[in-house]
DNA sequence: CTCTTTGCAAAGAGTTTGCAGGGTG
DNA sequence: CACCCTGCAAACTCTTTGCAAAGAG
């Protein structure tokens, strides 16, 4: 799914992995800190930059930020995400067809109302996990996460 | 429209005029800019703890955050967002029927379909605004802004 | 007089960059 | 061996914070 750059590289190749076998829209420290365990050595920065060259390329995304800290997405479909106002998690929310096909028509709409040319869109809602929407229900004198 | 908090404050009365009084959905540099204009002497971390106070009591917004600065936006009805690719303005997109239905019946489905609790949602679409798509147009061998 | 708000300077967090050294074709 | 990629440290940007002084009630 990467468009190849120049020359190829492990350290690369093992960012871009582990950003898209996770679903968790990892900011760059997450992914250097798994990163670490299988690649000793490897620096934040290369981090930096290799995510910064998959968005360039158009193989990642970046779905938002959160709380200052940008969170990447090898899934660059559009589709809408879930912002925890609890854990802070982002999660995926499924494209259904009703979402898809209105998000087609909003979009028509906006562009002829408008004048605007829209290219892609980022739906994010804030809300509730299933989990913490789950403990929030449960909790009574128990103190949060 | 804001909850005044302790004390009254012309500094912070002021942030609040300069931020509703502008579709620009600016940074914190951006209002201050303005501001100082009328309120020389005032400083920027005014205008931060300002917009965080605003934000904590409701009366303010993030609507998102564009090359790493935070956009706020004193309307805190949700409605969807332009960002231009080309100029990195912020414009509101009008509610029209269609997308208030169509985001009301989305939120519905996504929430059963999950189980998350959906309680705001941000709509953010990346394209061009109807100034940068005219002049993009025009453009042979002009550059950019 | 008490508590809030402010400006300033310094600190913090996240991200980017320059450069020397190592890797790849 | 020419060019790319990487680690490190330093630089940068945006935002927050501590504190003393000024302002509000």
């Amino acid at each position: 799914m990467r468009a190849s750059r120049h020359y190829s590289s492990k350290k690369r190749d093992a960012v871009y992995e582990a950003l898209a076998s996770t679903k968790a829209h990892p900011t760059a420290e997450m992914l250097f800190r798994v990163l670490e365990k299988d690649h000793p050595g490897i620096s934040l920065s290369t981090v930096y930059r290799c995510l910064n060259e998959f968005c360039e390329d158009g193989s990642a995304v970046v779905v938002g930020t959160v709380d200052g800290s940008d969170r990447y997405d090898a899934c660059t479909v559009p589709h809408p995400h879930l912002v925890c106002a609890r854990c802070r998690s982002v999660t995926d929310l499924p494209v259904t067809d009703a979402l898809e096909s209105a998000v087609g028509a909003v979009t028509d709409e906006l562009e002829t109302l408008t004048g605007c040319e829209l290219s892609s869109w980022f739906l994010t809602f804030t809300g509730m996990c299933p989990a913490c929407a789950a403990e929030e229900h449960n909790i009574t004198t128990t103190e949060v996460c």
